[in-house]
DNA sequence: TATGCATATGTTATCGATAACAGCGCAGCG
DNA sequence: CGCTGCGCTGTTATCGATAACATATGCATA
């Protein structure tokens, strides 16, 4: 793949200088400088006028690690989330990272790859690094996972999930509750041999919690006959949601909706029907979950699960902040459950 | 949004344990605890599962944050993306991750919102922890961030794009020559009347080089006429790709084809060309830019320019591997560019 | 004038680990 | 029997900052 490649110039490497540098140019203590180069203290003004034009001069960066290390405050909060590319996730990041703004709070990400095995090895990555608070998806993880977590005296919170047991705190929804929801839902409208279509794992606990959910609510609804339909490792794509609808039909031609575990999947499924000639609704009805961009903008739009991505991140990085507080302040808060709103979006294609 | 909240359980919060309290409870001193939890140093079995067994009993987690002050290792390196939502980018934060895995080295990601003041301010974070190596988008810079970058004494890697003076090393590709690139591809296939749809600011720098790509190429070929509809703040979802075809099509009626900045907007004015009964490519040929999945699955499938994201990231791991090593052995590596491939991915839009 | 307090700065100890070096015991060897 | 070298472990100094306390100065107030 790499087309060219050119070298040129060479590294001049100075050791970078350090606050004992900075502090000798400006002609003050070191303790001088910690203070000009934070908020608060009080410091003549002529003396932080010099301190600064040091760190100019010196090119200083502040070294917070060593900082942290006397002042017991890393200034970073960790989350995993599974997958940045093309899903919720990102969204939840984002509504974390502007929770945590103009808290002095960093956010570091990471993903899991929908793997509670990397999960498990990322939780003790940023434990070592001292996070002060730590978000993670989902309520299972590894047994060792889980004991990193219940013992790493930082605030943990769950999202995504409402986990029986938690850790500590939770953020989140039944994914199982919000899929039968669209099972009624579809019900409500006439709809009766309605299948599910999901990955072949138990990988993506949320997707199976969704198909579960799905069975609970036909066995409810005394539809008997399930039809769930496997394809792929989740989390499956937009072409793997295309194959299972072909599929499907071929396996159950009578079926007259179905719901794919994520938007994305009922895109490829659409889009699929689309390059067949099968009309939907009328041959078959499809609805996603997520509310992703792309449903509300295709054609015809995807019925979909519209769940608060961004808001579960928000919410739980305002938990988080107020769970940091208590811990500085020796007045740890207790375990909180935050349960958010789901909907169905109806749409074009049910 | 939050549908309820419960509160339960206490806080009960112990110190938690560090080396000494692992080294008193296994009869060694910190040093040997040390040796044991790290690779290679020789130890005896038994001793090593003493430390391992009291370790476990404690719960312990090793501090890296202290550990990197002494060894001067911080293992990890810095990434910066403009988005991880819906963006190539997280292919090239994947490609990092895969070309990382095994090194020791763990990737810390942040997301600047296509703002170069944020980015300022990220690297700014990111330097005070001390990361081993530095993968930023894009070779446009403020004037600060950029002289962070030039003094911060460790690898620095420029990606997505062929700055002219690039801080240090560059993996990336010229966005300008792609977009002409598929201009051209147009022109072959007998478009003439070529629109370029794209946002209304050059926040999105690539974004801004792909039109200037598209007039440099419109000019070249003689097309002098050049129409080029901006619509939204970059990135432009899909729905703004929508709204913007239907402006260009009034502004212009004769318009034959048009690129978009991105596969997202191609997509978004696909979709409202299939609503408006605008057949694609009959009334209006469409082109995307960045070969994401959802153009090679809609219906009609999109012509695009692939780039190699997931290589970009890739390369640049490995690169930034062998420079970090160098800087290690003092025996810094010159600074290399390495220019990645892309190609026009013909398909049913165009 | 003495006292008190706020402001501005310096000194010392310390955070929790690791580097570098030292030391000890034991096997192998001449 | 003494020397050498290796395997294993301990000691001391140190990384770069900050907390906590101490100090100096100036000004207001009793």
């Amino acid at each position: 793949m790499t087309g060219s490649s050119l070298k040129s110039g060479i590294g001049t490497r100075v050791l970078a200088p350090t606050m004992t540098d900075v502090a000798k140019r400006a002609g003050v203590s070191t303790m001088t400088v910690s203070r000009a180069l934070r908020d608060g203290a009080s410091i003549a003004r002529e003396t932080r006028d010099r301190i600064m034009q040091a760190v100019e001069d010196l090119g200083y960066v502040l070294d917070q690690s060593a900082g942290s290390l006397s002042s017991k405050r890393t200034g970073f909060v960790a989350a995993l989330v599974p997958s940045i590319n093309n899903s919720n996730f990102a969204d939840t990041a984002r509504g974390l990272t502007d929770a945590l703004q103009g808290s002095g709070l960093q956010l570091l990400l990471s993903y899991t790859d929908y793997s509670v095995e990397n999960e498990e090895s990322l939780i003790e990555s940023m434990l070592r690094r001292r996070p002060e608070g730590i978000v993670v998806t989902g309520g299972r993880h590894t047994a060792r996972g889980r004991k990193l977590l219940e013992n790493c005296s930082i605030p943990v919170i769950e999202t995504w999930d409402l986990p029986s047991s938690p850790v500590n705190h939770v953020v989140g929804f039944s994914n199982a509750e919000a899929s039968a929801t669209l099972v009624r839902h579809l019900h409500a409208k006439g709809y009766r041999r309605i299948a599910f279509i999901g990955g072949t794992t138990n990988r993506d606990t949320r997707g199976a919690d969704r198909r579960s959910g799905y069975e609970a609510a036909m066995r409810d609804l005394g539809l008997t006959e399930s039809r769930v339909m496997s394809f792929g490792t989740p989390p499956i794509s937009m072409k793997q949601g295309g194959e299972a609808i072909v599929r499907l039909l071929e396996q159950w031609p009578d079926v007259e909706a179905a719901i794919c575990v994520s938007d994305l999947s009922a895109f490829g499924a659409l889009m699929e029907c689309q390059r067949r000639g099968w009309k939907v609704p009328e041959r078959i009805a499809l609805a996603g979950f997520g509310d992703f961009e792309i449903s509300g903008t295709c054609y015809p739009a995807i019925t979909t699960v519209g769940v608060h991505c961004y808001d579960i991140g928000n919410s739980a990085g305002k938990l988080l902040l107020r769970a940091i507080e208590g811990e500085r302040n020796k007045m740890p808060i207790a375990a909180e459950t935050i349960i958010t709103d789901y909907e169905v979006i109806a749409r074009e294609s049910t």
